[in-house]
DNA sequence: GGCGAAGCTTGACCCTTATCAAGGCGGAAT
DNA sequence: ATTCCGCCTTGATAAGGGTCAAGCTTCGCC
């Protein structure tokens, strides 16, 4: 129960009625009616094959979208065209927050995999979280928590040494796996060398050298995007010190 | 109007009624009523030495905190000790946001100059919030805008050199500076090169060096903390091509 | 099934920035 | 006014990661 609640509070697991109406929506203690409304205002869900664009930035913001199935990565572009990789998001994980200040999108949402989210739009969110207070609470829960997050990635970014961007990038991969009842480690890699590369402020050959000396030393496995954890401990070991001081 | 309008939507102008009546608060349209309820929630302004924290990372969290006068740095420190700048903030500016998510404080906030904040319990500005719309809609903005503003920093982490990263930062002060009525081109840093390095993803001695490197090509002054820009233009010059797409 | 393009690995070399070190300057406290 | 300490600058050197290049594998497409 407390475990449940510590992640419905952090994950955003939807629905769609005309999707499966037996999985929870939002579990933030909804009862039947507040539920019906919620659904009332959830969109059909919408597909997305591997490559497609679910937004880009400068488009006219209207709606947040929550990932069914599949995988996907925000970037940001510069002028003269190099991308920053801002984030890889899997089920659950909710896009386009960074649109609400604007009402542009500021970033780029691509599909890293044949895919499905629940698009809900933002105005009706917003009223419906006024009279929902549960709703209201859980979508400031999920802001901060993406400031969090992107504070975390400063960190990586500012402080740490490219094996130590690598070895916590793989755990956090793994972490989030096992949280949605995947292998820990033994996954495939849904992102190239350079969109990790990107991400994380390298270049792509030291993302494939890095993962080869891993895997020299005996740490993990790589097969293409085949990757497994062999002695996580010591990817863990690496990055100890360099984390943040509360743990994540 | 519109000019007005645009940095009242981003910014969080606030005065306390003890402090300075006078002074508009929270600019989004509020009546006589509205505005009163929201007086009556905000706190007493609460004033930092230089030096001084004002909350610290693990803390429980209660409230926002804006500031009224001064000059902030917020951090999040590894295990080790090592420490990330996550953010320079001044008045007007918004402390806190990243504590929402888990009830706890995940940085540290420091004034780096003799400050005055208002304090914004949280839970009565939630609830407040879901009273009056606009309000509301104001929290959504501004913790979206934190959220753009740190994939911002992401890009500039991940992609830019050491001289786009000063030019980037100087200019970003020089802006945010003269949104506030001061000279745009002529200001002393509240930060050491230290903490510049800090939250650049840079060692002090490289800040120095580039400072310095400005300074004998002729685009600014620098003369310890004060810092003068003379040839703005090719500080922008440097970081065109390399800034989000949608120019900031 | 074969072809081409895209993605990956690995090596050699070089550049940027970190590291180490020494010295200067200024501000705060006495 | 003086001293001390923190902060800053600058130089010399080193290392980590970027760049360039070549070759290989895989996958998608025809």
């Amino acid at each position: 129960m407390s475990e449940q609640n510590q992640t419905s509070l952090h994950t955003l697991k939807i629905s769609c009625s005309s999707c499966s109406l037996r999985e929870l929506c939002l579990p933030v203690g909804l009862n039947r009616e507040e539920m019906g409304q919620l659904d009332a205002v959830i969109r059909q869900s919408r597909r997305l094959k591997r490559g497609e664009y679910l937004f880009r930035s400068g488009e006219s913001f209207k709606s947040l979208y929550a990932i069914r199935t599949g995988f996907f990565k925000t970037c940001v572009a510069s002028q003269d065209g190099r991308e920053q990789v801002t984030g890889f998001l899997m089920s659950g994980e909710l896009m386009g927050l960074d649109g609400i200040s604007s009402s542009n999108h500021s970033c780029d949402a691509v599909a890293l995999e044949d895919s499905e989210v629940c698009e809900l739009p933002f105005t009706r969110m917003e009223s419906l979280s006024r009279d929902i207070p549960s709703l209201q609470h859980h979508f400031y829960r999920l802001m901060s928590r993406e400031i969090v997050r992107d504070q975390n990635v400063m960190l990586l970014l500012g402080n740490m040494k490219a094996e130590e961007r690598i070895a916590a990038f793989l755990l956090n991969l793994s972490q989030r796996l096992s949280t949605r009842g995947f292998a820990a480690n033994d996954f495939i890699l849904r992102m190239s060398r350079e969109e990790i590369g990107s991400f994380l402020g390298l270049k792509l050959e030291t993302v494939s050298r890095t993962l080869s000396k891993f895997q020299q030393q005996g740490w993990i496995t790589v097969d293409h995007k085949h990757i497994q954890l062999v002695l996580v401990d010591e990817l863990k070991n690496l990055i100890s010190g360099c984390m943040h001081a509360d743990g994540h």
